[in-house]
DNA sequence: GTGTCTGCAAAGTCTTTGCACCATA
DNA sequence: TATGGTGCAAAGACTTTGCAGACAC
């Protein structure tokens, strides 16, 4: 597999390791489909996108693979109402942190990385408070938008 | 049932036959029910909870009133984790507004509405922002924090 | 070598659809 | 009366589970 070494070596396999899971070769070419994609991949896509490379993997493994990675907060879950998950790493090797704007027409998802700064500001804010006054360990966020995209408006 | 004359009713009445959908004892029920609770009703839960008093109203009609529902904005989908969309009314009739706070463990969720004021005012001028550079008419928004609740914490 | 992991097939669960009958406007 | 709505049963779609063989450490 050429192209784009990540100067950091795979720091996922600590992460991996300290919950007692095994490197394998299914899991690491799930993870990397997930590193080399910008887009909201479904268990699916990812089993397809797996299998161009190592066709006996199948699609449970993946589900599980994804549900090990959700746990230990690798990847995130979404729901973007169209009937199948959706994940996404959780840190970004490009770091282009973002949120989505979800139309409810046609299911379309545009990321969007504009007012993260003042976000992040209040999502601090926000975190620390509730954190406390729950004593709930807050591990990650979503904020979404929902609306109808310029493509479904105009019809 | 007695008939009498029409007199202006709920104001969900409106918006549901402004769009072509005619009002029934079924849908009057399930209205009802989100108007009472204050928690995250699944289908089934309404479904449950409507056939108390109309034991004859279907699981389908839920699900698909419900579909009507989200579609006209007047309640919202949301999606816990637990395997099973959830639904709350969008604007609550006590008009406490909230998000929530999900326990990736124990699934539970919490309503909180501290920060609402600083997070509108982030909102207001994110959706301002984002509709006019993406073209996209913004209905509706979800902020959602993840992480361990303090039952499971101590566990 | 041992405890995990994997693939396949089958099962499970929530949700949607087909259809004949019923009710609202 | 004419559509739109409803309930039931069946189908659909995504996801999970059981199990025997394979593999990481």
């Amino acid at each position: 597999m050429p192209s784009r070494r990540k100067m950091m070596g795979p720091n996922w396999h600590r992460r991996f390791k300290g919950h007692g899971y095994r490197i394998t070769v299914p899991r690491k070419a799930i993870i990397d489909v997930l590193q080399r994609t910008k887009k909201h991949l479904s268990a699916e896509d990812i089993y397809l996108e797996v299998h161009k490379l190592y066709s006996q993997v199948g699609l449970t493994t993946v589900y599980r693979t994804l549900e090990i990675l959700t746990e230990i907060g690798l990847i995130f879950k979404f729901d973007f109402g169209d009937g199948r998950a959706r994940y996404e790493l959780v840190e970004d090797p490009r770091g282009d942190h973002h949120h989505h704007l979800v139309c409810t027409q046609c299911k379309r998802v545009i990321n969007y990385s504009e007012f993260i700064d003042e976000e992040l500001e209040f999502l601090r804010r926000a975190e620390k408070g509730l954190s406390k006054k729950y004593n709930f360990d807050i591990k990650n966020h979503v904020i979404q938008f929902y609306g109808i995209c310029d493509k479904c408006g105009k019809a």
